[in-house]
DNA sequence: GATAACCGTGCACAATAGGTGCATGATTGA
DNA sequence: TCAATCATGCACCTATTGTGCACGGTTATC
């Protein structure tokens, strides 16, 4: 309802360049820089200026499209209330999700979703946190199921997304079977502060999680290897070339030679899982369906876990 | 930058048929029918059912139009105050207002915006105040200049516009210039209670002002003729057909035989003129100039009645 | 300081959304 | 029963809007 101009004017907001826009609007570069270019011409303002090779928001950009927060979040508002009020036949719903959230949690909602829903099409993006915010600013998706983490680029009071918290997800160790300590049903951080460890690569989603675990306890890792994916991490582990960490909701299926270890002591790492959508649309009936669902799906994941004290 | 098939509905919520609706937008009907049938398709919301030969809207058709004010509000304010930070350059501005305010408010304004603004490109439309309220809300006009009515359907406090008070403008009587009364400079309604009135037709603009201004003496009016523009009425009372009332704003011209009366006495009516845009448009540079120009124009006209007393 | 990489934009071309005008069907009032 | 009114479907057309490619300008690298 909103001119997908000013949609794309936002989108270019977060990403600085006409390609990565385009990339994440799914458009061309070519129709990106027409649309800004035909938006200026609309609204008779000059929004972008040249910068070096790229471009750039002029002052009255910018100012339009932090403005154009609340226009988005009561459209939205509006939508989601006429939906409520109306019985709607909504014909497309975007999910966005990060890996393991996307499976554990998103996967089984998608399910449930097709069948309460036949006649809606359900679409999964898998995508980082990150992204799942660019791709909702976008409008290429309705939800994201993220990972919280403290150094979110998009605070709980970012006037474009309402964030709602499913569950929080704790940090296990995994380590060679053949390790001293894998007998034991507990560790604490300090006992394997010595370890080589695996890890992300420094600036990936989950390295901050890593570090921030290791702060928390005053102690500095001794980074042997880098991994990008769960998998790949958990046959380094199973060769013996280190420990690392690994979120509860990760599976480590029936990986060979590989034990996860319960973390105990102060500090305890976890990882909060928040499901996201655009300010406004959290009244709308599928929006409240689906969190309701994603609610429950986290109950029932939190309740599947009897050691759990504290 | 709202998509204009919103834009339709809401003209559609006034107007009640498609035809009208296409003959406000300046759309054809056939265009009207399309837009409102691709909207409810983009919804995914019923918005519209057929009844009789026509269509209305349904319950959340309703509440959809109702809600969109203020969306439409806001983004006129965003706009606004964009235009206000950055130097735009608005191509167009449509002004509309009724006859003699048209004539001596509005293209003085017209070509004042003309000269100070060269680039801008004016269009005045002359029409009733109701249809004027329809205009803006079709967004084919920016700004109205209106006479306010006691029976006005648009309240001050409507989500939809913002009303500006211009000035009061009373109401003369003219007579035939072989009147006994026509040497006097001051006349009241009771004194001209028993004379042939002419006047427009029942439910037109200016009708119910004319009983309003009798009733609030307590007299009732006896209705000899009716004519529908200010130059007939004038012509019926140089032919002695009876008297009539006339606003201090519509130029008697080199009109013979007949004679132009102040009226005196308690409850001298007069219609006020207001400047009306759509809400949140108000911060506007442009409408802001044209207000002040409006307002100028308006106290230039007030103080060029030295005799007005009280 | 030459070269390569990157970024945005203009242009020819293609697709498609969105417009008009007319004919049609349905409904109401004379 | 007939005419008037209203919305809508259809054929056709226009023009907006997107793509792909080439180009010019700017920055980084060697």
């Amino acid at each position: 309802m909103i001119d997908p101009r000013l949609i794309t004017l936002r989108v270019f907001a977060r990403c600085g360049t006409v390609g990565a826009t385009a990339e994440l609007t799914g458009y061309s570069p070519s129709a990106v820089s027409a649309q800004l270019r035909e938006l200026q011409r609309v609204l008779g303002l000059q929004l972008l200026a040249k910068d070096g090779r790229g471009v750039r928001l002029t002052a009255t950009g910018r100012f339009l499209v932090a403005g154009s927060d609340s226009l988005i979040a009561e459209w939205e508002s509006l939508r989601a209330a006429a939906m409520e009020a109306g019985d709607q036949v909504q014909s497309h719903f975007g999910l966005g999700g990060f890996s393991t959230a996307a499976a554990q949690l998103l996967a089984p909602l998608a399910a449930t979703l097709r069948s309460t829903r036949p006649q809606l099409e359900v679409q999964v993006l898998e995508a980082d946190p990150a992204r799942c915010f660019d791709l909702l600013v976008a409008e290429r998706i309705d939800l994201a199921v993220i990972v919280a983490m403290q150094s979110n680029t998009y605070g709980e009071d970012d006037l474009r997304f309402e964030q709602t918290v499913l569950l929080d997800d704790p940090l296990d160790v995994i380590i060679p079977s053949d390790h001293p300590l894998a007998s034991r049903e507990r560790v604490t951080l300090e006992e394997l502060a010595s370890e080589p460890w695996i890890t992300e690569a420094a600036g990936s989603t989950y390295h901050s999680l890593f570090t921030a675990a290791f702060t928390a306890v005053g102690v500095t890792p001794r980074i042997a290897h880098e991994a990008v994916e769960w998998e790949t991490q958990i046959a380094f582990v199973g060769a013996g070339l280190g420990v690392g960490l690994l979120p509860r909701l990760a599976p480590l299926r029936n990986a060979e030679n590989v034990v996860r270890l319960r973390l105990t002591g102060k500090g305890r790492p976890s990882r909060r899982i928040v499901a996201a959508v655009r300010r406004g649309s959290i009244a709308s009936p599928l929006v409240q369906e689906s969190l309701d669902i994603l609610q429950k799906n986290a109950e029932r994941i939190v309740a599947a876990r009897p050691e759990d004290e504290l």
